[in-house]
RNA sequence: GCGGCUAUAGCUCAAUGGUAGAGCUCCAGAUUGUGGUUCUGGCUGUUGCGGGUUCGAGUCCCGUUGGUCGCC
């Protein structure tokens, strides 16, 4: 299922092949979050056309609404949303810290209100792979525990004891391939495959821990959780590193959340393999585009008479056919052709990012490459 | 023509006779397992104009101009 074909010399970097029930995705891969069983703004046909391979939705979004009822009755989320490559759900731990109002933790699971109406519910880890195989995904994620950064020590390592058990618990559900209620849809095991998730903070002993111990599982993919949590950047990469150091070489990495383009260039660097972020599309949605140079406010008085693309070498459709002053335009005057133009754009951008650190790293060039694009690209401001 | 009301930031409007403000617009930022949201800053005034009263006037008085409503 996974592949590593080539590596850099020079760091950690590799050129790998995941094969999925949907198709087959080339690493490192960047993944398009469409939470609600929609990349925003993009229809499946302009994802194939900008050549994503894999996409992703959300498990807790999905269960609350429209239910897993709908879904079933549908035909499973592929249908559903019509996508046919590869799908990948996140399990809803980290919803559930993120969004849910009120939320209860126990060893078993979270006793939580939805964010859209206030029901009460739980998920636990065998409800979180439940759910996913009603929805189908080739790739679920395991339920996890998500601390906030500043989380005390005790916490955090209470989280990944959590994180470990549920894991197991995981697996054991999945490998055992349960009866679904409330499904038409019945997915062999081996079609879905289950990543567990590493947490641990900015604890090295802890990311260690935890990497370990869900390494003995031989899950068929790793994801590196607790991180774009509002950590400051050189923390990041160092937690990055912490519970790379201690997962397989022989498993994908997938590092969840993340990030800016330098970032992920950084990343790879680091040995991961596959990236999920909502910036290039909600940053869209806001009227700012990344270019080789870093990010361009589309709406600045400055452009409003800018005959030139948003960037110059671009082949996306928005760079191809329209000014920077007519997308201009059309976010001041609130358009959704302007978002999805600007949308349209930063997923080519991100894509093709992807795209060039896998040639560079086949042709044995992602050293001197990835110094020349770090370089020229200058970052949003640090976080703090 | 007569009478009433009214005139304050680009817009809509606040401000006991005591340092002229708010919302929106505009300008500049933020946003990392989604947030078309939201948040943080910033610019802008001969208070229609001319006089007067007062220690002090956006505020009170007189005149004037524009707007608006009503009446011959």
């Amino acid at each position: 299922m996974f592949e590593v074909l080539a590596t850099d010399s020079g760091c950690k970097a590799r050129a790998g092949r995941l094969t999925v029930a949907h198709g087959v995705v080339e690493t490192p891969v960047f993944m398009p979050v469409g939470t609600q069983a929609t990349v925003k703004a993009v229809s499946p046909h302009e994802l194939r056309e900008l050549q994503a391979r894999i996409i992703l939705a959300n498990s807790y979004h999905m269960f609350i609404r429209p239910g897993l009822e709908v879904i079933g009755k549908l035909g499973g989320l592929h249908r559903f949303e019509n996508w046919d490559r590869a799908l990948l759900t996140d399990s809803g731990g980290f919803q559930v810290f993120s969004l849910a109002k009120l939320r209860k933790v126990t060893d078993s699971g979270v006793h939580f209100q939805s964010h859209i109406d206030g029901q009460r519910l739980f998920i636990g880890p065998r409800e979180a792979v439940r759910i996913q195989r009603v929805l189908g995904a080739d790739i679920i994620m395991a339920f996890d525990e998500c601390p906030p950064w500043t989380a005390a020590k005790e916490d955090i390592d209470v989280a990944v004891q959590r994180t470990v058990r549920w894991a197991r618990i995981c697996a054991e559900e999945w490998a055992a391939a349960a009866e679904i209620p409330n499904s038409k849809l019945q997915i062999p095991n081996h079609q879905q495959l289950l990543f567990g998730i590493v947490q641990g903070g900015g604890c090295a002993e802890l990311r260690r821990e935890c990497a370990e111990q869900l390494a003995a599982l031989d899950l068929p993919g790793y994801a590196i959780g607790g991180v774009s949590v509002g950590e400051p950047e050189e923390e990041m990469l160092r937690a990055i590193e912490y519970a790379e150091a201690a997962l397989p070489v022989a498993k994908p990495r997938y590092a969840m959340g993340l990030g800016q383009p330098n970032q992920i260039v950084e990343m790879v660097r680091r040995g991961v393999d596959m990236f999920d972020c909502v910036l290039p599309t909600r940053v869209a949605r806001n009227g700012t585009a990344y270019t080789a140079d870093g990010t361009l406010n589309l709406k600045r008085a400055e452009l409003k008479d800018d005959p030139a693309p948003i960037e110059n070498e671009c082949g996306c459709y928005a760079c191809q056919n329209f000014s920077r002053a007519y997308i201009r335009h059309l976010l001041k005057a609130g358009e959704i052709l302007g978002l999805r133009l600007v949308t349209l754009h930063n997923l080519h951008f991100y894509l093709g990012l992807m795209r060039t650190i896998r040639a560079a790293i086949v042709s044995g060039e992602f050293g001197a490459w990835s110094r020349q694009f770090l370089e020229r690209y200058k970052p949003r401001e640090d976080y703090e």
